[in-house]
Order: structure tokens, then sequence, then C-alpha cells
DNA sequence: GGATCTTGCTTACGACGTAAGCAAAGCATG
DNA sequence: CATGCTTTGCTTACGTCGTAAGCAAGATCC
């Protein structure tokens, strides 16, 4: 995992992350942050298993972030800037507001699904701006969303219409979808791996007999299908 | 506020509950639980502060809740359970689907908005099943939801597709409702009201002309075109 | 009179977040 | 070289948290 000494270096570009640790700087405490995050959960985050984590002490950590909520904080901030680094993701739109939207949308999902325990906070932290909307976390996608639809035929009531609309439309599916894989915005869990959780279904037939119907796993036809409707829609609007 | 527990014995009708303490039950605590959260945000409720606000020590509250944890479940469950007292929604369709899930939809709205705190944690709480989604808790609402649609001309894959829309989009629009009004599940936030937070918005020459825009409420009209719109979409799959 | 329950209090323990100060190491200057 | 400033991380310490364990005072029933 770690331990392996190439210390000094002091080189700010860090042209391979992997190797050591190069002297713990916030990325890193970030990244680590977020990783801890993903393997047990926010709950189990804690400024001394995360300065452990890095070998070093939890005070350590408070040179590089104020307090552990701006911690928390920062994860989500980094987990989202990774939008930036996928290449299927554009920030300008290049064929059109549909595939614009399309790679956004699919981008997000990514994250979302790359990123299971991370994602609730992505969706509930309070944002940079009382309009600034998860999961578009950050005043730079929200003007690049802007941009790309009023730049491509929408007025700007048109544009900021289908922003909300988009939202409320990813948030909604992909806390879902997220939520469905075991993501764990609360209870300890502690060390058992996933008791099945067998409820009780005495007294709803209905429930017993569509519970394999319920189960089944469709999120990302459900998604494809629920998306493209959402852009249809919004061809309305655009004029 | 209700009554109707015929616990265990020991005369459960309270003259009077605002006058003295009537004995500490598990609802009164649930209540007072909800009510502390709304008023204070999540992540001040304490056991300790919990108990002080009943008039009681904190490990007294362990005779009627066995964790925080379990306290924020039962909250989270008595919160939703006031969807049975709204005399709007029925649990069976009585005019058919639409009107069923136009009721239930502006039920589970007025919920939210009369609990913006505890909203969040409706949304993010692991459920008692994995295909229990939020914001319909329970099993006895998924299977009101269910029969309602199987009743009306759904056949029982239509029913379960319906439900899943239903839910994602509800969960979307509600969650990002709450939130603007700054619901908070994080930060502490602590005796400041609210600073305005106002952004830099430098840099963002699109938000800056269309913030105005962007921060007009038309959540409540919003929420009408959407939830037809999701009624529409489901005609289809009626059949 | 016991017994046995029920209720709430008391004490205590091991986390936690973090304020405050300290020690060592890197650096620039004389 | 010594000097001092800055950066980094460690140490110690405080108050608060969730909660395990045991206790005391009443209620209830024999």
């Amino acid at each position: 995992m770690f331990e392996s000494e190439p210390e000094s270096a002091a080189d700010p570009e860090d042209a391979d992350p992997t190797t050591a640790k190069p002297r713990l700087e916030r990325q890193r405490i970030l990244k680590a942050g977020a990783d801890f995050i993903e393997q047990f959960g926010v709950r189990q985050l804690t400024m001394r298993r995360l300065g452990t984590e890095l070998g070093v002490e939890a005070m350590s950590l408070y040179r590089y972030v104020p307090s552990r909520e701006s911690l928390l904080d920062g994860i989500v901030e980094t987990v989202i800037d990774q939008l930036y680094e996928d290449p299927e993701v554009y920030v300008e739109p290049r064929h059109g507001w549909q595939d614009y939207l399309l790679r956004l949308a699919h981008g997000l999902r990514r994250l979302a699904l790359a990123h299971p325990q991370v994602f609730p906070l992505i969706a509930t932290r309070p944002a940079e701006a009382p309009w600034v909307r998860p999961p578009l976390r950050s005043l730079r996608w929200v003007e690049s969303f802007l941009k790309a639809l009023t730049s491509t035929g929408f007025s700007e009531k048109a544009a900021v219409d289908a922003y909300r609309a988009f939202s409320s439309f990813l948030i909604g599916h992909l806390l879902l979808e997220v939520a469905a894989m075991g993501a764990d915005v609360g209870p300890v869990e502690e060390a058992e791996p996933h008791p099945p959780k067998e409820a009780d279904l005495g007294g709803y037939p209905l429930l017993q007999r569509l519970q394999k119907l319920l189960s089944e796993d469709h999120s990302a036809q459900e998604f494809e299908e629920s998306l493209e409707n959402l852009l249809d829609r919004l061809e309305n609007l655009a004029g």
C-alpha cells in the first residue's frame, strides 16, 4: 500500500501519484478521504483514522483542511471535478445540445456509480450558491450548461428551465440508483458485510408476488429511457 | 396531536400534553426528536440534548430507543406515517389512479415542505427492503401504490415501472426543493441564521446575467407541470 | 411482608473534533 | 558559520459524544 520513502523530490507537478507519499498535500488528503469513504462509508471517516491512513497524526491534517466538515466539502468537490477528466464529457457542446446533455448525464452517472458512497454527499451537501443544484455542484458547470443551451437555440428562460429539469431528473435517478447499491449515509453497518435484511412481507400480498419484479435491476435501461424522454421534453422548450 | 395508542395500560389518555411530562413514551420521544431536528438540524440532535429537551437524562431515552441511529430511523418513520393522517391522501384509489397519484404526490410534497430538515433523512436512510424506495419508505405504502395501479388497469410490470418512475421523480424534485429552503444535512451552521453566502461570479457571465432567473422560485408550478407530464407518460404504460 | 418489574439516574469508558503550543527541518539572510 | 523565519508534523488537553453497567425508587402482584 504505502511505505517507501523517496520523500524529498518537491516537484509540485506530480508525474506519478501512485508511487509514494509526496509530502501530504491537500489533494492527497482529499483523494485519500474519498477512497476511505468509498471503502468504509462516511460515518467511519474520522480525522484520526484518515490520519493513520496517511501515516500521520490527526492534527496534521488541520494544516491543509480547516475542519472535518470542510474536508467533506473538499472531497465532494474533488470527486465532481473528475468530470473534467472524463474524455466523453465536453465542457462545450460539439454536436448540439442533445449530445452535450447526453454526455453530461452519462458522465455524471458514471461518477455516481464509481463513487456510490460519496454521491449522496454530492446530493445533499449545501452548494456554493442556493441556485446551484446538485449534482452539478459547481458554478463552472452551471455556466457551462447554460452556455451550451443558450448557444444552441434555447432562450435564457428555457435554458434555466432545462437546467432545473435536468438537475432534478439526475438527482432522483442517481440517488436511488446508488442507494440501491447499498450506499450508507447513515447507519454504521460495522463489520457485517450485508445481511439480506429480509423484511416480513406478511400482509402485503402484492409485494410478495411482485418482489422479483421489484428487485430486478433495470437501472441502466430506465436511465436511458427517462433521459431520452427528458430530452424530448426539452426539445419543446428549445424553440 | 394524536393519541390512540393503547400501549400497555396506565391511562394513555393525556388530558393536557403541554403542561407536564406524561411519562416519556416512545412516541413522545420520536415526536420531540422530529421537532428538535426541524428546529436545529440533525447534526445538533444528540441524546443528551434531546434528553434535557424532555426533562430527562440522556440514558433514560435508551429504555425506548436502542441507539441514536434507530432514533433517527424512528423519527423518519413517524414523519412519513403522517401521510396516513393527511385527509387529502387516500390509501386506496377512489377516483382513478391519476387522482390517487396526484394526491399521493401532493401529500408527500406537503410532508417534505413541512419537515424540510427531516426530509433528506427520508431520502437517504436505508429502507426496510432494498426495493422499497424513498420517499415511499414503507412496505405499506408500496403495497398501496401497487394495488392502486394494478386495480385500475396497470399490468404488474407497468405498475412496477410506474412505481420506479414516480419515486425518482418525487425524490428528485422534493430533495432539491427542501435543499433550496436551506436544509442542512451536513455542516453545523451553529448560531448564524443564514449568511447570504454570496458566491463570486467573476468569470461566469451567463450566471451573472441569469442569476435573477435562476433564483426565482417556481417550485410549486414546476412540480405541478412535471407531475402532470409524468402522469401523461404513465398513461402510456397503463394500456 | 416480600418478589418482581418498570422507570429513570448515576457513573464511567473510549471515541470524537479540535484549540494550543512545541520541536525539528528547510530555507534565506547576515 | 550562525541567525532567524517558515513550514511541517507531533503532543497534550478539553469538552462532547454514544452508550455499557449498575443502582435506586416506585409500582404491581403474590
